[in-house]
DNA sequence: CGCCAAAATGTAATGGATTACATTATACAG
DNA sequence: CTGTATAATGTAATCCATTACATTTTGGCG
């Protein structure tokens, strides 16, 4: 393997001129230039990244810290940091807790080490109030969740808005029986989506029905999905309408109401959230929120890039979401 | 940020002898050795990777280059890969390469700048024959896919003989009119699939008919899946099964062919491949030939972690696939 | 032609951990 | 109590690119 030496003997130069070319700096004349890319072409020579990275105190890598890369959300997200990311010459070193916090802790370790300059957290629990020491000392970005206290810079969409416009949409079509399939997890999404489930009945003078809150597992998995939708259908006084914190546990909701005979959206308007997971390969086609997972990654690696470097405090960004009204929803 | 030397000067020792602590030689005295500790604690000192990696000339990184993320099928293999490499203290770096080959050989210089000890590639092209040269000169191993001819270490299913199980068990349905919704990729995997599939027919005098071969987009989309199963069943004398690539093809094949008003499977047979994509979130659950995607992840870590270690050359690992009968097909 | 500023290039220190080799402390045999 | 093997620790070179500072070259002008 060539050495940065190596290529300087070959080009008759210094180590100096080698490395103001490499990093080009101005002052190199032209035909000095020429020699030396003449030289790490013939050498094939590429600059050693530890070497550099020890010099420069930096590594042009960030860290992404995710529960689980099989989930389409996080994938989705992870496509638009990996996107941006390289486009600014920087790599994604993908670290996989799931969920398991103590991995957390041991992936922003390596910060410390100085295996990468930043880091992206997804999935934080809304009572993880420690991250926002390791935001003191290291550029972190959270994406899609955050404590519920502690100013940490992160992107997200606002949960509550898109809870209450699918709320309204669906009070303003008639529904008065409405219930929601939150979640047994400690996402702030899912608090602020729940809260606005209930201050929107209220605001309409709709009582809360404890019964019609029902919470699936904490990945929002379809089985869960059509449990959960299991138990609140075979109530007696049954609701015409579930808002479901998520597109799958929406599609194990319709699969719940076929099989005990009820249609969609006829017989029950099911509403999803995220839009990532095959709302529009069956039918009925899942009215949901979409949230822009790809633009959330893109946006999160934008305010990391800002933290490292000019050390930007605490930026939050709000993304817009979108309700997309399908087939799975519809008035009373 | 705390040093080595400043845990040396806290200890009162010499840098070498914290640095035996910290690479656990055993030459150090008990006391010592707390002492040492100690002031690694008190400093909260980390090593510097990049000048730890300089002089070990390793960096404990492993590349992991792949068209798409979000792609499911290579979702569940990197967690595979992740979480092996994880165990035995490697981190991941993801490269993201939308199939564009310039990319891809982009993220390969990553192995000669040192940014990590060797790569795990998806998805190259049978006829990708420069990916050897790059296997000769650094540790690579290829998943899933890889070129007819020279030896690289890989791991994989057998393709033929997976398909080969799915035409005898149609043709054993007593099924004689078999189309095929093969891709227009260019994958060692699909040249074998639909290999399999003529010489299956070929071996049971069947004939190959070619208006019972479609291809479907590269990547295997839902909608291609339907117009290319579309296309087969409008034909007059229409098959009463399709082989399909993958399982969003068979879902759209499905699809196509509730419209059609053919019910599956009483008037067709649709099989699937892979075994990731909702086989059962809707009824008819998909026939379909399972992958051990995670497993084919931890097992391509494992022979890259030989190729970095021991240096064997060309290791072929060839995992089992299982052929999992549902719903979507039945006898004629 | 000589002088000076600017341009071009070179020399050597630097970053932080590892490790070969050197040195000192310890233990035990004789 | 000395000698020697062994354990414990220290010193300094090394990995390779960057960069502050030093030196040389160039070009323009009087």
């Amino acid at each position: 393997m060539a050495t940065i030496e190596d290529v300087a003997k070959e080009a008759k130069v210094s180590v100096a001129t080698v490395s103001r070319v490499l990093n080009n700096k101005k002052a190199v004349k032209e035909e000095t230039c020429k020699r030396v890319y003449r030289a790490i072409d013939k050498l094939s020579f590429e600059p050693n990244m530890s070497a550099r990275n020890l010099r420069r105190n930096e590594t042009r890598v960030i860290l992404i810290v995710t529960p689980n890369i099989t989930n389409p959300y996080y994938a989705h997200i992870l496509a638009g940091i990996g996107d941006c990311a390289q486009e600014a010459g920087y790599s994604a070193l993908i670290h996989n807790t799931s969920g398991n916090e103590k991995r957390v802790k041991a992936g922003l370790d390596m910060l410390k080490k100085k295996r990468a300059d930043g880091a992206i957290l997804f999935a934080s629990n809304m009572d993880s109030m420690w991250i926002k020491e390791y935001a003191d000392e290291y550029p972190i970005v959270l994406c899609s969740e955050y404590p519920a206290k502690g100013h940490v810079p992160r992107v997200s969409i606002d949960n509550y808005k898109a809870a209450q416009d699918v709320m309204e949409y669906i009070i303003g079509m008639g529904h008065i029986r409405i219930a929601t399939i939150s979640s047994s997890n400690k996402y702030i999404s899912t608090a602020l989506r729940l809260r606005a489930y209930k201050e929107s009945l209220l605001w309409h003078n709709i009582e809360v029905h404890e019964d019609y809150i029902v919470y699936a597992d904490a990945d929002y998995s379809f089985m869960s999905g059509k449990e959960a939708a299991t138990k609140i259908l075979k109530q007696k006084n049954r609701p015409t309408a579930i808002f479901c914190i998520s597109d799958t546990i929406a599609l194990g909701a319709i699969t719940a109401a076929k099989e005990l005979g009820i249609d969609v959206p006829s017989g029950l308007s099911v509403i999803g959230f995220d839009d990532v997971d095959d709302t529009t390969m069956f039918h009925p086609y899942i009215t949901t929120i979409a949230q822009p997972c790809y633009d959330l990654g893109r946006q999160a690696f934008r305010i990391l890039y800002n933290c490292m470097n000019d050390g930007k405090a605490d930026e939050v960004t709000v993304l817009p979401h979108k309700f997309i009204i399908r087939e799975s929803s519809g008035s009373i």
